[in-house]
DNA sequence: CATCCCGTAA
DNA sequence: GGAGGTACGGGATG
């Protein structure tokens, strides 16, 4: 619905709702409300593939109609014949997504939620008195897709009712909530759903027991019914024990998952816990920790959670083959049986307690104690996925579950110097002592002393199978041999790629808790997570957390440069591989850049300048004389940029490659500027936001960092930049479009202002791109050598880039990006424009004869 | 440290 | 619907 978001759309294909839409015949909506004020318009849904515009012209259309409409064939009134007439009229603009069947509730006005009944969209109206409590519910049941100012949009797919099942929430409840919460009655299809998708939830459990694995279930029928699945009886494995009810040794079942007398450090309710204590009272029973959950569930659902009734005294189970795991878990999810993970970690007495706790200086921000409690809600941990924006305190989150579960726990990062973070974080959060935590990395294979301890390493330190150093041997074979209480998976979207998965199986744990700032993939490999790690069991929304002052407050913007005409016309000529160079090194752009830094650094801040393409990183810093950090730049030289960067006043801007998206550990900036972003990765747009969003809070204006794309008017960039934003959008950030800097002309210094020096720029790109055309260079030994230009053999032809516009039906154009829609007009005009033989500066004369040879020497 | 190889993103 | 062909990091090795 917004633009093509294909990779992070959950369990798409899971629809059972029918596109029928007989239920104009079969009910008496229609007939309900005499009031005038009900019109039709009123109850039509923003629907899918319809804007609004759509929306409030459906309204004027409808403001006529009379609420008695259809059966009466028989009546044949002129009335039902205008009738008849408007309603196609009406059915005709919004297709298959006429809803103004649905019955509208007298006080809808007061209730803030739209049900789709076809697609399981939900619409909420941020504006509501109410939205912040609906939210709440919203995001636990199902999953944001888009969430800008004013109205919010979610979706409800099988995952994310599995996660509101496994965060405690029950069936009825979810449907009553919901309608509860809708101007229309939860229609019957969405019911249905919500009751077949829940009703096997939770039944089966998958458990690490004595360093083998189990699926586990209170119903025997329920393995049975697995177990006809040839995929899952192949995977199991037979023991000589009893095979069909083992009786769990350890931590079985014994009674009730209520969260009992478990305290999370570091929240609020640790520090009533403390007072209390200090105050001789000793702990009343059950306070505050068994009420939270409640409380928690009553605020939003207002009915209370019952008493879960699980656990019968017998459970049943058989064996796994470890290696099959995954494939388990994916056929389970594909039969509707999704594995429970649940670790009781306090009725574990196998595994060593680790002493660990926060420091009683730490104490966590409400949002990070909400999506712990999602992880602990019923006094065991859950598996699953806690998504954070950057800078929010993901690592305190992590470093507090693991405080709660005090276990052995592996901590996995995808670079060595984040690795080194983590060790860090950990020091300073919680008392764990230096002895405890190993890192293992290339240069540092620790292990902890005792017989629990916690390791950090990277994905690619466990992963790799092959071509171990004797020492890695040894340190896997730690790994693998031991159970741990916890694995913590940071960065976690990696995780799906095809190397990094293996962690997942290798390493035996009890529960696993995924960190992200971005659930996004540009491929399909997202929802893989699901079965992998669990269900996501909180995202926090950007806007919020800006708005409570826990983030800063962005300013996005997207300044359209022009490009030269010589440049342009170069643009049009080239082959796509060149392209790219040219709207890079567009020497307007080359002048905005220059622009903003200067109007940044007069404004103290400091400013962070991205590139991806290494050729114009180089290119704009030298040229504006600022330092700049490549892959290639090395680590001495690298630490000496960033020590100026963070500490010199002289040091305002820093330049750098696609380094800094990962792994550089990037000092404070408050203002980003985007020079060269290709091929709309979402993900890494976010990322780089991310960067700033650390930025500390000024009291002089509303914003306190900013975030600038430029962009080449008029190319492929405009297109890729669209895409980019998606994310951003999608969670309530609006760009602005800057089509003219003021005071731009008549800045001191300004590079490439006449047309000469623009040329000769243009000569040295063109120079530059024929050179990186010659066969055989290695890309990577050049410094000064044009590392890189991305090509596609697809890049630049219309068509070929699905779901990269805008569609009219996105809700995100409510946010303001509207403005960001970016079609190529009139593309046959611009060919022509090419074609035309218009005389080109000489300079280039001699180049076009050159090419034309060595076009004719390769073709022969 | 440079070099290889491999893996990853998009 | 899928490969694209590049910048980068990590690990092992000499």
């Amino acid at each position: 619905m917004v633009g093509k978001r294909g990779a992070e759309e959950l369990g798409d294909s899971s629809y059972p709702f029918k596109r029928s839409r007989n239920t104009r015949d079969d009910d008496d909506f229609v007939n309900v409300d005499d009031d005038a004020e009900n019109s039709a318009a009123d109850t039509s849904l923003v629907p899918r593939g319809a804007t609004i515009k759509f929306s409030a012209l459906a309204r004027k259309l409808a403001q006529t109609r009379k609420p008695k409409d259809t059966d009466d064939e028989k009546d044949g009134t002129a009335l039902s014949a205008r009738q008849r007439k408007q309603d196609s009229l009406v059915s005709h603009i919004f297709m298959d997504l006429d809803f103004s069947w649905l019955h509208l509730k007298p006080d809808h006005s007061s209730r803030p939620l739209w049900i789709s009944p076809e697609d399981g969209h939900i619409i909420l109206e941020a504006f509501s008195p109410i939205a912040e409590q609906a939210q709440d519910f919203l995001v636990a049941i199902s999953e944001p897709v888009s969430r800008p100012a004013f109205i919010h949009e979610y979706k409800l797919t099988s995952y994310s009712l599995y996660a509101a099942v496994s965060v405690g929430l029950q069936t009825e409840d979810i449907i009553e909530v919901l309608n509860r919460l809708s101007k229309v009655p939860v229609p019957e299809s969405i019911v249905s759903f919500i009751r077949e998708r829940t009703l096997s939830y939770g039944k089966v459990k998958l458990v690490l027991k004595h360093n083998k694995y189990f699926v586990e279930s209170n119903h025997p029928e329920t393995l049975q019914v697995l177990l006809k699945d040839k995929m899952i009886r192949e995977a199991r494995v037979h023991t000589q024990v009893a095979d069909n009810s083992i009786k769990a040794a350890t931590f079985t079942t014994s009674k009730a998952p209520v969260k009992g007398n478990l305290v999370i450090p570091g929240t609020r309710e640790a520090e009533k816990k403390k007072e209390e204590a200090a105050n001789g009272k000793g702990p009343t029973p059950a306070a505050g920790g068994a009420n939270t959950d409640a409380e928690l569930f009553t605020s939003v659902v207002g009915v209370d959670a019952d008493e879960v009734d699980e656990d019968d005294e017998n459970v049943h189970a058989f064996e796994i083959d470890d290696a099959k795991i995954d494939d388990v878990k994916k056929r389970c999810n594909e039969l509707e049986y999704p594995m429970l993970e649940e670790y009781d970690f306090r009725n574990d007495t196998v595994n060593a307690n680790l002493d660990i706790d926060l420091k009683p200086s730490t104490v966590i921000r409400p949002y990070q104690e909400t999506s712990l409690s999602k992880m602990f809600g019923n006094g065991r941990a859950r598996s699953g996925i806690i998504v954070l924006p950057c800078g929010a305190g993901k690592t305190l989150v992590g470093i507090t579950a693991a405080c709660t579960i005090k276990k052995s726990c592996l901590v996995l990062c995808t670079s060595s110097v984040s690795v080194m973070q983590w060790k860090q974080q950990f020091m300073q959060w919680s008392n764990i002592t230096d002895r405890q935590v190993a890192v293992f990395t290339a240069d540092q294979k620790e292990k902890f002393a005792g017989d629990s301890g916690i390791v950090i390493s990277t994905y690619s330190m466990v992963a790799n199978t092959h071509n171990r150093s004797h020492e890695s041997k040894k340190m896997m074979e730690f790994l693998t041999s031991r159970e741990w209480g916890f694995i913590l998976l940071d960065e976690v979207h990696v995780v799906p790629a095809a190397m990094f998965r293996k962690v997942v199986t290798t390493i035996k744990a009890h529960s696993k808790l995924g960190l992200t700032a971005t659930l996004v993939r540009e491929d399909d490999k997202i929802a893989d997570l699901n079965y992998m790690i669990g269900p996501k069991l909180y995202e926090a929304n950007w806007m919020d957390l800006a708005a409570k002052g826990h983030i800063a407050n962005v300013q996005c913007a997207e300044v359209w440069c022009p490009m030269t005409p010589e440049f342009y016309r170069e643009y049009l000529r080239e082959q796509s591989r060149k392209r790219m160079l040219l709207y890079c090194m567009n020497p307007r752009k080359f002048q905005a850049c220059q622009f903003l830094i200067k109007y940044h650094e007069d404004r103290g801040d400091k400013i962070i300048v991205f590139s991806d393409n290494v050729f114009a990183l180089e290119a704009y810093a030298k040229k504006l004389k600022k330092p700049y950090i490549h892959g290639g730049t090395g680590q001495v030289e690298r630490m000496r940029i960033l020590q100026w960067f963070q500490h010199s006043p002289d040091v305002q801007t820093i330049f750098l490659s696609k380094v800094g998206d990962t792994s550089i550990d990037l000092p404070e900036a408050t203002c980003l500027i985007q020079i060269s972003s290709h091929f709309g990765s979402r993900r890494q747009e976010a990322q780089r936001l991310g960067r700033i969003l650390r930025a500390k809070r000024r009291n002089d204006e509303g914003f306190n960092a900013f975030f600038y794309s430029l962009v080449s008017k008029d190319t492929q960039e405009m297109f890729y930049s669209t895409k980019r934003q998606q994310f951003l959008i999608d969670q309530g950030y609006a760009f602005k479009v800057i089509t003219h800097l003021d005071g731009l002309e008549t800045l001191g210094g300004l590079v490439y202002k006449t047309r000469d020096e623009q040329i000769e720029l243009l000569s040295s790109v063109l120079l530059a791109s024929e050179h990186e055309a010659d066969p055989g260079t290695d890309v990577r030994a050049g410094e000064g050598d044009l590392a890189g230009t991305i090509t596609s053999k697809d890049f630049g032809v219309p068509g070929k880039m699905p779901g990269v516009q805008r569609t009219g039906g996105s809700l995100t154009a409510l946010s303001g990006g509207q403005h960001m829609s970016y079609v190529e007009q009139n593309k046959s005009a611009n060919k022509k424009l090419a074609r035309e033989a218009a005389p080109r500066h000489k300079l280039f004369a001699k180049r076009d004869k050159e090419a034309a040879a060595a076009r004719k020497a390769s073709k022969t």
